[in-house]
DNA sequence: TATTTAATAT
DNA sequence: CATATTAAAT
């Protein structure tokens, strides 16, 4: 617990990630980009609706809002427009832009609704872990994302879906049950969260919340180890819901530093996004159905996601640390995601996003073809990872450990039999399945494809071969 | 009082 | 659902 005031110099930019300052770190951030949330039509502007689904005009029914809160004045003033369009193309404009209005008198102006894009999530994440459970408020969460637009109450609201959700999953899971992977999976399943260990907290929101968290390290982090596990894409039953296991790991952060690359995203502030850096290509996230509608996909609509193994995970990860660690920013990731399907909702388009693991550039390829193949299975597809930045994780561990869960942290597993250097085998693995997958997989099953299950069972024999696992 | 949080409303 | 607002609790 480092932590005291832990915020102080700490800032996360657009990608999530927190910036420390000192150390050296490369600070890729631009920070210039504005996030803000993007509010759905603009006030001020107008509403055009032109833009896109959501501007809704309802009605305004009468324009009550008084805003109290200085900051939701502020933003008032700002309005921007924004206009929530899908974000695919980017920015838009608007070309729309001006219009509208009406009139009402009043000015009218409702303040659109705001929209946790996924980099802003990823920052609201980045901003928990950074805290801590304990720390993290409304004000303080909002203070740490830095984020221009948004407004305690809006962060408050986020928090509170937020630990709903993380509630929700909590209880989902089975705790019970026997392995890990079982456990995994079903959380796998329903999207959700890993069930937290026991800690509770962790599992809620914590910065634990995040993924791996190494506990070990520096203070940090105690890591939801649970969490951690998912990471890794086992998954493989049914669902394909990795991205569930993204969130978390988006929302980890803490721990580990190193520095990645900078992720970014964009966030379709006002009506455009701000770019994010990385987006780029894929670009895709799709967000569900619900969500807003941010989906771009891939070109070639691979729909499945891919993830990457674990590595993968790291790499991208941001880890937060708040006050010590040494690196100074936490990447943030880039999040692709895969083009989900359709029916996302938010939860799983956060959970996407924050995974963002991949940054590689682009896997898609095979994507496409497996997915295809597989057709609903997955694959996974190592990346390369860009571990080569960062540290490699060193620990995962944590969970390891403790927990039966560990399992699920298949993938940590990986490389954690070792724990002292995962990477060397992990890498192996995921070089391999990265060259050929099939080869890889020593057993018939080729992890690359699909299937977690698969996958996992194939990590699984592997690692034992090696070493001991548990599994 | 300023914030946070739970409960509701939209 | 997701976000906003209100009411109550701290």
């Amino acid at each position: 617990m480092n932590s005291g005031k832990d915020c102080q110099g700490i800032k996360i930019n657009e990608a999530g990630d927190v910036l420390r300052p000192p150390l050296g770190g490369v600070k890729s951030n631009e920070a210039g980009g504005e996030c803000s949330l993007a509010t759905g039509h603009a006030l001020d502007i107008d509403k055009q609706n032109t833009c896109t689904l959501t501007c809704k005009a309802h009605g305004a029914s009468g324009i009550k809002r008084p805003i109290d809160d200085k900051e939701e004045q502020e933003e008032v003033k700002k309005s921007k427009v924004n206009t929530e369009q899908t974000v695919s193309e980017s920015i838009n404009k608007n070309e729309e832009g001006t219009e509208n209005r009406d009139s009402n008198g009043t000015t009218g102006d409702k303040k659109p609704r705001a929209v946790w894009t996924p980099e802003l999530h990823l920052k609201f994440t980045a901003a928990l872990s950074a805290l801590g459970d304990l720390k993290s408020r409304p004000k303080a969460i909002l203070k740490l994302m830095n984020v221009p637009n948004i407004t305690v109450r809006q962060v408050a609201s986020h928090l509170q879906k937020y630990k709903n959700q993380v509630q929700r999953i909590r209880e989902t899971d089975t705790t019970s049950l026997p392995s890990s992977l079982s456990r995994l999976s079903n959380c796998i399943n329903r999207n959700e969260f890993p069930p937290a260990k026991q800690s509770s907290l962790v599992c809620q929101y914590d910065q634990r919340t995040s993924s791996f968290g190494v506990r070990g390290n520096t203070a940090q982090l105690d890591a939801p180890n649970s969490l951690i596990t998912s990471p890794i894409p086992v998954a493989g039953f049914n669902n394909h819901d990795y991205r569930r296991q993204n969130l978390y790991s988006g929302l980890s952060h803490y721990t580990i530093h190193h520095t990645n690359n900078p992720s970014e995203f964009y966030l379709r502030a006002q009506g455009q996004f701000q770019n994010l850096n990385q987006i780029r290509e894929t670009s895709s996230f799709g967000y569900g159905a619900g969500m807003n509608e941010i989906m771009n996909q891939q070109p070639l609509g691979i729909e499945e996601n891919r993830f990457r193994t674990s590595e993968s995970h790291f790499p991208n990860m941001n880890y937060i640390t708040p006050e010590a660690a040494a690196s100074p920013y936490i990447s943030g990731n880039t999040f692709r995601f895969p083009n989900e399907p359709p029916v996302m909702n938010q939860e799983q388009y956060y959970t996407s996003s924050l995974t963002g693991p991949f940054d590689s550039q682009n896997q898609n390829q095979f994507s496409t073809e497996v997915a295809r193949l597989t057709t609903e299975v997955l694959e996974l597809v190592p990346e390369q990872i860009a571990s080569g930045n960062a540290t490699k994780p060193n620990k995962f561990p944590a969970d390891f450990n403790d927990g039966s869960q560990k399992l699920d942290t298949t993938a940590g597993e990986a490389s954690s039999p070792n724990k002292n250097q995962p990477l060397s085998e992990y890498d192996e693995l995921l070089k391999l399945l990265e060259e050929d997958p099939q080869e890889a997989s020593c057993v018939g099953s080729v992890p690359n494809a699909g299937d977690a299950d698969r996958y996992c069972e194939w990590l699984r024999e592997t690692l034992l071969e090696n070493s001991t696992d548990p599994l």
